[in-house]
DNA sequence: GTGTTTGCAAACAATTTGCAGAATT
DNA sequence: AATTCTGCAAATTGTTTGCAAACAC
């Protein structure tokens, strides 16, 4: 199955590499409806979806129950705020150090791991 | 809010330390389910997220769109597989090192991290 | 022209919630 | 008796899907 063109697609892919903050589907469908009006919700969905399979984008789930978007691909960890939700990267380059240590203690096959802090980000630690 | 006593929270919680593979809320049911055969998925659902205010059980999120359940609440990591869904408990305990590495290149407070191990387990990786 | 993508609405899965009655204290 | 808990069903949330029309190649 090819792929064609689609302005929305092609919108979708600019906003996400505008932001730093791994927006949610629905974030991203309320942004890009501001230059399409009539794109719809499902669309945004089919695309994030496509784009995170050919890999040009990163879905990332950090156990708040919605998925994040990403346009930076390669791999490395995230920082989710507990107030005000927001993902954000952490410049820390990939340690397989924790893959070492426990492949040792396991039975299987490990191919990788998903890890994420959680904390307060520095605009919600200055609120207080 | 007090918390007064019921045989459907009580069977939830001996079914939960039974078992070694964190079910979800719907497994719970099913099992549950054979000695209350009248208990309710909204229930059950209340109970574990009950429980898991209390801190006597650990809701575990691995992304695969369900909450996992765990009676062993001590702190510890856990493997996901890739191929029959399963989640195990790692027996290494949790490493702080990660967190001390990345608070040096974080503007923000960070609490704590979550990581999970993904691959093959022992029975998937017999079965190819 | 053929095949992919879109918008829309309906379908879905996981979870939460309102309510009246049952159980616990 | 007061309050919490249950079962049921309806509501909510996040996401997917079927379909006919629009678009890309």
């Amino acid at each position: 199955m090819q792929i064609k063109y689609s302005r929305q697609r092609e919108a979708i892919k600019d906003f996400l590499s505008t932001r730093k903050d791994h927006p949610t589907a629905d974030v991203v469908y309320m942004n890009v409806k501001k230059d399409y009006p009539n794109i719809s919700l499902g669309t945004v969905y089919r695309n994030l979806t496509l784009l995170a399979d050919t890999g040009e984008i990163l879905r990332i789930r950090v156990g708040d129950g919605t998925d994040h978007f990403d346009s930076t691909t390669a791999s490395h960890y995230h920082f989710v705020c507990n107030s005000c939700g927001k993902v954000l990267d952490l410049d820390v380059e990939e340690l397989n150090l924790l893959g070492n240590i426990v492949v040792n203690h396991f039975d299987g096959k490990i191919d990788g791991h998903v890890t994420y802090f959680h904390g307060l980000c520095k605009d919600c630690l200055e609120k207080k």
